[in-house]
DNA sequence: GACAATACATACCCATCGGTATATTATGGG
DNA sequence: CCCATAATATACCGATGGGTATGTATTGTC
């Protein structure tokens, strides 16, 4: 990795929490040089415009938090677990997600919304891949006789993230984390209950 | 009510969807004066700032959406019915929702979170509201026996919202009401087959 | 270790930001 | 119908927005 592309990265690591925390528009150049600790010229040398540097935040950020995600679910073999740890993870992860402004998937939604289309793209598209993860666990546990097979996968998956993001929404809008805990109780409950063979 | 007031309210209901749609840094006082179609001059002499009117446009926005529900869940009698019919209130509006930017609280949540207090206070507030609402159906409906009593108001209340604010920010980023469709199918079946005696 | 080439800093651009002081226009009570 | 007052428009303010032209430092290469 050259000089510019470590630069370029660091740049992205830095201003990536800031954009989750203040949004697209309420994030600015000033922000960014002081957060980063360069000037302008280091910034714009390595990027277009401020579109550039907030659309390789959030991917930086959904790329993150992906990673983490993707670990938690192959530690678990059965597709029920894979589940219910994917769920606690954003339990467990909540405080730590909340300094960092929140569920980057979230934030960039509603802040691209109605405002900066090619934001939403990406958002669009990581949430469509979201939702492939929890179908295609689903997918799998039945084939292998770990999920009853009526279950619905896509059905599912909208419920899984929706409960998720709203529990995130309710708990670091309120300060009180029961939401999010209540919702990921419903979840745990919902695979138990309802998918487990 | 003097041409002031009358002017006032003229202002939060222009300044309400801009608000909504764009969000409190990404709104301008030149936006609001285009679509008030009136000049700073007016707006600075109904109001003290920028805050006063982003603060007001929120209320506005929550109070409509709420006098709305009420309506709908008068409608009904039985407790069971109220949820159901409130949950179909999203799904049958999520179109004019759309196109007034989304809903209030669930924009204001993440906008407002890390950047603006006063704001996130009023939403922190109106999901307290909104789910006293639930939880108040929910012991009046055990109270009346119509309802299992074994049911817990406040769990169900959290994934109630959670559900809706979740499948709004689905639908509305991804352009398919599908998820939207599929949670409140979820909370039907809830009622149905959990709360309902 | 000289020297292109790259990477970063400085200084500045205009547009627009939120906000205000003042001028003008409506308005309604006597 | 006048006139004080309230209501709106106009013209402007300093600060800051994103962005750039140009200067300086740093880097890898031979």
């Amino acid at each position: 990795m050259g000089k510019a592309e470590q630069t370029r990265s660091y740049i992205i690591e830095q201003a990536a929490p800031i954009f989750n925390m203040h949004g697209y528009a309420g994030t600015t150049m000033s922000q960014l040089t002081r957060a980063i600790k360069m000037t302008k010229g280091a910034i714009y040398g390595n990027f277009k415009d401020k579109d550039e540097i907030a659309l390789a935040a959030f991917d930086h950020n959904f790329a993150e938090v992906s990673k983490r995600i993707r670990e938690v679910v192959r530690s678990k073999n059965n597709a029920c677990d894979k589940l219910i740890a994917f769920a606690n993870f954003y339990l467990d992860e909540f405080a730590e997600i909340s300094r960092k402004g929140g569920c980057p998937i979230l934030n960039a939604a509603i802040d691209s919304d109605n405002v900066h289309q090619p934001l939403k793209e990406r958002v669009a598209h990581a949430i469509e891949k979201w939702i492939g993860t929890i179908t295609q666990i689903i997918y799998e546990g039945i084939k292998r006789k770990q999920i009853k097979p009526n279950t619905r996968p896509e059905q599912f998956a909208s419920v899984f993230v929706s409960l998720i993001e709203g529990g995130i929404m309710l708990s670091k809008t309120t300060g009180n984390t029961i939401h999010l805990s209540r919702n990921i109780d419903h979840v745990i409950h919902l695979v138990n209950a309802e998918l487990r063979m």
